[in-house]
DNA sequence: CGCTGACCCTGACGGC
DNA sequence: TGCCGTCAGGGTCAGC
C-alpha cells in the first residue's frame, strides 16, 4: 500500500493529531520489524512533545527537540489515528499513547518497516544517501540525464534507485514509464535528455495525481478505514498484464526487472 | 562503481 | 477443503 502518495497522505492524516502533542507512553508488542526497535525508544520517547510531522521519501520524521523518531511502513505498513482505549489487534506492533487520550497505533503484518529514533545533531544512516524529493525543484530531467550516462541496467531499477530519486514505487514507475513513452527495459544510459525531461515530468504528474486521490479518497483514514485501490481505476499499466492497453488496444506485456514486475505496452514504450 | 540476486516476513490467491 | 507454489506497494546488503 505505501507508496509515496500513500504516505504522504498518512503524514498530512497524522499530523494534526501529533504536533503540539506530548507523548505519554510508547508499548512495543513486537519490536521484530526490518531492524529491531531499540529497547530505548521507549523511554527516549516518552514526555516529549512531537513538534512537527516530516517526510522524506517514504519515511516519516516525527520531530522533537531532541531527535526524531522515523518511521518507515514497507509493503504492508499503516499508522492510524484511535482512542487510546482502542483494543489492538493481530499485527498492531506498536502505539504511541499522547496526551489526550489519543494513539497513534503502527500496524504492519509483514514487519518490513521500522521504527527507529535519531538524536539530534546528525542525520540517520538511513537518509544520508537519499537523492532528492521527485516533487522538488531539485528533481528534473537534466538530473536523470546526468547520473544515468554510462548506465545499462534498465531505466526503470534506475528511477527506482533511492540514491537517484527516493518515493518512486513500482506502480508509479510503470505508470511514469508508460505516460512518457519509454520502455521499462531500456538500457537508462541510452536515452536522451529530451526523453528524460518527459519522464520526470510524467513522474512529478502522477504522484502529484496519486496524492490528490488520496488526500479525497482516505479523508477519513483516521477512523480508521483505509482501503487501497483509490487510484486503480486510473492505472494505464500496473496490474494490467495481458489487457489491451488503453490508448492503441495492443495487449500489455509482462517482464520482470529487478525482480519486480514491469507491465509495458510494446507499442506505445521505445 | 554498477548491477544482480538473496533476504527480511505474512497473507492472498490460483491450480490441482 | 486443503495443500503448495507464486506473488505482493519496500529497501538493504553481499558479492562479483
Amino acid at each position: 500500500m505505501p507508496e509515496l502518495p500513500e504516505v504522504e497522505t498518512t503524514r498530512r492524516g497524522v499530523e494534526p493529531h501529533c504536533t503540539g502533542r506530548q507523548v505519554e507512553r510508547v508499548i512495543v508488542r513486537d519490536s521484530r520489524l526490518r531492524w529491531p526497535v531499540p529497547d530505548h525508544l521507549a523511554s527516549t520517547l516518552s514526555g516529549q512533545d512531537i513538534v512537527a510531522v516530516e517526510r522524506r521519501g517514504k519515511y516519516l520524521l516525527f520531530q522533537t527537540v531532541t531527535g526524531y523518531l522515523l518511521v518507515h511502513l514497507g509493503m504492508s505498513g499503516s499508522l492510524r489515528v484511535v482512542e487510546a482505549a482502542a483494543t489492538p489487534g493481530r499485527h498492531d506492533h506498536i502505539d504511541v499513547l499522547l496526551d489526550g487520550d489519543t494513539c497513534l497505533r503502527y500496524h504492519d503484518p509483514r514487519r518490513f518497516g521500522c521504527f527507529l529514533w535519531q538524536a539530534k545533531g546528525g542525520e540517520h544512516p538511513l537518509l544520508v544517501n537519499l537523492g532528492p524529493e521527485p516533487l522538488s525543484a531539485d528533481f528534473d530531467g537534466l538530473l536523470l540525464y546526468r547520473l544515468s550516462r554510462r548506465r545499462k541496467g534498465p531505466v526503470k531499477s534506475f528511477i527506482m534507485d533511492g540514491k537517484v530519486v527516493v518515493g518512486v514505487g513500482n506502480i508509479y514507475a510503470n505508470e511514469a514509464l508508460f505516460l512518457s513513452g519509454i520502455h521499462p527495459g531500456r538500457a537508462a544510459g541510452r536515452i536522451s535528455l529530451e526523453r528524460y525531461r518527459r519522464l520526470a515530468q510524467c513522474i512529478k504528474q502522477v504522484l502529484t495525481s496519486a496524492i490528490e486521490q488520496g488526500g479525497t479518497t482516505l479523508r477519513d483514514f483516521v477512523g480508521g478505514d483505509g482501503k487501497p485501490g483509490y487510484f486503480a481505476q486510473q492505472l494505464f499499466a500496473y496490474g494490467r498484464s495481458g489487457q489491451p492497453c488503453k490508448v492503441c488496444g495492443t495487449l500489455l506485456q509482462e517482464r520482470r526487472l529487478g525482480q519486480r514486475s514491469s507491465v509495458y505496452c510494446v507499442t506505445c514504450q521505445r
